[in-house]
DNA sequence: AGCTTGATTGTTTAA
DNA sequence: TTAAACAATCAAGCT
């Protein structure tokens, strides 16, 4: 693969013009077809286009090579309703793929199989049209993961910060994704997931402190679901605060990690998504199950029942699956399961203990309501609603004598509408920070390592469990520093280590020595933990903040100074390592530090504007709110100031190759 | 055993 | 007859 193809298409600024290349399907496939895994992962990454919010409604994606389809993405939508749910990140990232490659999706899936380039591409970049190369580029670099992330919020901002990412990912996740169904191939498949993404995703990071911090509400003891539009709450927005992006210095410890699909899984059609694999393997007797009511088997529950309580690690899962869905579509739910077990191993107690909070005050409500329940159901009389709130009524037709069911008494009132992934707030993404190390990655030489050990046959791994470490710090500010590791496979050591602050989950602990210590090229882990990299995010507009800038550390080379559309400026330090092709980039990854500012376009001084709003490029007076100093004018703001931060970051990541001025 | 997700499929019910 | 609604199934892993 060649990676400098992308290097072009990174201007500093992130803004691409408009290259016909990028948008010619034929080219696409041109290239497509250079790549390794030709017939592959078309299917990878592809998101059935439904819109998000990210986008622009005017932005169109067409399919590069395959299709003819159309994408329609709903206009993006910086109000933090809408656009800030983690849901709606993955949701958003799935679609950008989809829309890159759709069909021809392959594309990224290629990249990310060939994987080898640890760079870090952002897969999307600026606006959506031109996202498409962008899109590409950062799936075929694989790293996947920071790729995400940036694409992410470049769609969200609409900032074009290109990047490329040379910088290789300290971390990856291989995941295996065997068994994809028939028409597969046999080699592994391996999924890149960013894990930064992921868990921001996820919400390992700040949601798991933000969850801590939230008393479960009566209303949603689990958290209860919601739409990807639904708007971030205040309460989310508290937890952004707190989670720090914003105004509390924030240490993140940023270990990219990327989820590898295998291309050759790409060999079914888009068509055949994640859960028809499974299913069409699954499902042996649809006759058995069967049913519209169900005649069989099952007694009817009352619907005014109350629902029991979902475990800790089934909510977990709802908050996991979303985002691994996200970076890959195509992953069955076998894999998806594995990832999220892998994660909820490496989870640190105090995560863990969020969700089981969580499942506890679930419970507790979940037997007041049952006792009501029991109580108006012995009655058999008709009873009076449990006022509280004038709740819904939940999914029930209410049949005569209907004990409407107290909103609290029911947490989940239908299965759509299950637990609100929403509760990882935008914020969890800046800070989040996870690795995910599948094994199996035969065809994988990130940085020229090559899988560690025991890689029996090639051909038929066996999948293997994925083993995640994630680690999360609460900063006494209230920011939150996040180290994830990986210690994907047994064989393979938990990278970084040294941050981890909590005792190693138990599969860890059998996990060999930490990352660092391995040799740069001594394999796929080792070869993608490269030094952190540091980012500080110092508002210029804000005096105050200038004692507290958000460090994000991560690995990376880079040497630009890059400037976003909404006027975050990426200054780093060091200069970007050549775009290796394939995976000799580790030795770029030298640590370094980077240091972003996120300045607001329009120049507003401390000076001149106190109290003005310090998400660059809003000038607006800030105003005064518990969740903030005086530093926003909303929580929008917050929001979006949380993504140019991070966009700054991605493009410090990506900008490998690529010389920005 | 039940829960997580989601596509699929069969049954039931209503129009 | 058709469409819609509903229920069951399956995957891997955890509680």
């Amino acid at each position: 693969m060649d990676l400098n193809f992308y290097s072009d298409l990174t201007d500093g600024t992130g803004q691409h013009d408009a290259d016909p290349e990028f948008l010619d399907p034929h080219a696409f496939n041109g290239f497509d077809s250079d790549s390794k895994f030709p017939g592959g992962s078309e299917n990878y990454l592809s998101i059935p286009g439904s819109g998000h919010p990210f986008l622009s409604s005017s932005e169109t994606f067409h399919t590069p090579s395959l299709g003819d389809e159309e994408f329609e993405i709903p206009p993006i939508s910086l109000d933090p309703d809408s656009a800030l749910t983690v849901s709606d990140v993955v949701s958003h990232f799935g679609e950008l793929s989809d829309a890159g490659g759709s069909d021809g999706v392959v594309v990224p899936g290629n990249a990310v199989v060939e994987g080898d380039d640890p760079s870090f591409a952002a897969p999307y970049v600026g606006a959506p049209s031109q996202g498409l190369e962008h899109l590409t580029l950062g799936v075929m670099n694989q790293s996947g993961g920071s790729a995400l992330l940036g694409s992410s919020l470049g769609m969200d901002l609409g900032h074009p910060i290109g990047s490329q990412f040379s910088s290789s990912s300290p971390v990856t996740i291989d995941v295996p994704l065997g068994d994809m169904g028939q028409g597969l191939l046999g080699s592994n498949q391996l999924t890149t997931i960013d894990q930064s993404e992921l868990s921001a995703q996820l919400g390992l990071g700040l949601g798991g402190g933000n969850m801590l911090q939230r008393p479960q509400s009566p209303e949603n003891p689990l958290s209860a679901t919601a739409s990807p539009t639904s708007s971030l709450q205040d309460d989310d927005m508290d937890d952004f605060r707190r989670s720090v992006l914003v105004e509390s210095p924030v240490s993140l410890a940023v270990s990219p990690g990327v989820i590898s699909l295998d291309p050759s899984m790409s060999e079914s059609p888009i068509s055949a998504s994640t859960s028809s694999v499974s299913s069409a393997v699954g499902r042996k007797g649809a006759a058995a199950g069967g049913g519209g009511g169900g005649k069989k088997g099952r007694k009817k529950k009352d619907p005014n029942e109350p629902q029991k309580p979902v475990s800790a690690y089934a909510l977990f899962f709802r908050d996991t699956q979303a985002a691994i869905k996200g970076q890959n579509p195509n992953a069955t739910f076998g894999e998806v399961s594995k990832i999220v077990a892998s994660m909820w191993d490496s989870l640190g107690e105090e995560q863990k203990q969020v969700y089981k909070r969580k499942n506890e005050a679930a419970k507790k409500e979940y037997l007041k309501a049952l006792s009501e329940y029991r109580a108006n159901k012995n009655s058999q009389a008709p009873i009076e609603v449990m006022e509280t709130e004038p709740s819904p009524p939940p999914a029930a037709p209410a049949p005569p004598p209907v004990v409407t069911q107290a909103s609290t008494s029911n947490p989940r009132p239908s299965r759509s509408q299950h637990y609100n992934p929403e509760e990882n707030t935008i914020t969890n993404i800046c800070t989040s920070n996870i690795i995910l190390d599948l094994p199996h990655v035969t065809t994988r030489s990130r940085t020229g390592a090559k899988p560690p050990a025991p890689a029996p046959s090639p051909a038929p791994n066996p999948p293997t469990v994925t083993k995640i470490i994630i680690k999360q710090m609460l900063l006494p500010s209230g920011g939150m520093s996040i180290t994830s590791t990986t210690a994907s496979s047994p064989r393979q050591p938990p990278p970084l280590q040294q941050m981890q602050n909590t005792p190693p989950p138990p599969r860890l602990q059998q996990a060999p020595p930490p990352l660092q210590a391995k040799p740069r090229g001594g394999g796929a882990a080792a070869a993608t933990a490269p030094p952190p990299l540091q980012i500080k995010v110092v508002p210029s507009s804000r005096q105050q903040d200038s004692g507290t800038p958000i460090i994000v550390t991560a690995a990376g080379d880079a040497g630009n100074t890059l400037t976003s559309p909404s006027g975050v400026t990426v200054e780093v330090g060091q200069p970007d390592a050549v775009v290796m092709a394939g995976e000799e980039v580790a030795e770029a990854e030298e640590g370094m530090e980077v240091e972003v500012n996120v300045t607001p376009g329009p120049s507003v001084t401390a000076a001149q504007a106190p109290n003005i709003c310090v998400r660059a490029g809003c000038n607006k007076p800030a105003v005064e709110s518990e969740d903030w100093d005086k530093e926003y004018c909303s929580n929008e703001c917050v929001a979006t100031h949380c993504r140019d931060v991070f966009m700054a970051w991605c493009a410090i990541r990506g900008s490998n190759s690529t010389t920005v001025t």
